[in-house]
DNA sequence: TAGTGTCAACGAAAATCTTCGTAGAACGGT
DNA sequence: ACCGTTCTACGAAGATTTTCGTTGACACTA
């Protein structure tokens, strides 16, 4: 048995977004979600839902017949652990290198950049 | 035939790295780096190359016996690429969400903070 | 209660990733 | 020319991911 969390593949990740959005959702619920931007079978999102319960990813609610599931653990754990993990993975560390690359390529408005700042000094002040 | 650069794998990633570090290598000189971490066969290292290869990952000169690797895509495209499929497929393009979930769970030190800073300030400057 | 639609379970196919073993070519020394 | 070493090429096994089709249970309704 593994305790740690397992990080999610692009397709679990797609769904774990509909479910923290959505909160806890029956299959069709979030296949509805999913059809709006791609085709996806029915079964397709039933079977990852069965996947990710064995994997603990997702729980699930059999009270109803229509099987209820719900993310194991809150959006920002997750996305903090795939955060770190790219950090570690792709830039050895280095915060800095992180956002000036995930910057490139794509026109921050001021208000992002002042966003940015904003949040470096909350940070700053909640973690002394 | 896909014009867009492939997405490298995790194992991709290892071995890009380390030519991206070491500069154009053979093989041998791959393995060696790589097993200082972990156990790896060196056929598995020529293996996971040669693929690389036919995806147009990498180049190879083969006018030496032992041919000689080389990453065809500079480590800052690549590496700008990850952070903004990540940027998008995780965080719906806020950097500052980003930036927040990359920061929390470690201890940031004064001096990455002020990088951090210094980097939105050049950005900003550069981007006007 | 027979028919229609919804649902979970199961299995399985196809794609991709990861890891090596083995065979055979090329080379360097004796 | 022969032997051991270093390489690449090939193939293949096992794991994981992604995608569905099919089947049978269940439930509503006419």
């Amino acid at each position: 048995m593994k305790q740690t969390p397992h990080k999610p593949t692009a397709s679990e990740l797609e769904i774990l977004r509909v479910l923290w959005n959505r909160g806890p959702s029956t299959v069709r619920e979030v296949h509805e979600c999913l059809s709006e931007k791609k085709e996806l079978g029915y079964t397709t999102v039933l079977k990852l839902l069965q996947i990710m319960t064995t994997k603990g990813t997702v729980r699930r609610n059999e009270t109803q017949r229509a099987h209820v599931y719900e993310a194991c653990l809150p959006a920002e754990q997750t996305k903090q652990q795939l955060a770190g993990d790219m950090l570690q993975r792709v830039f050895e560390g280095s915060a800095s290198q992180l956002m000036m690359h995930a910057l490139a390529g794509r026109k921050s408005s001021r208000e992002e950049i002042s966003e940015l700042r904003r949040m470096l000094d909350e940070y700053e002040r909640s973690r002394r």
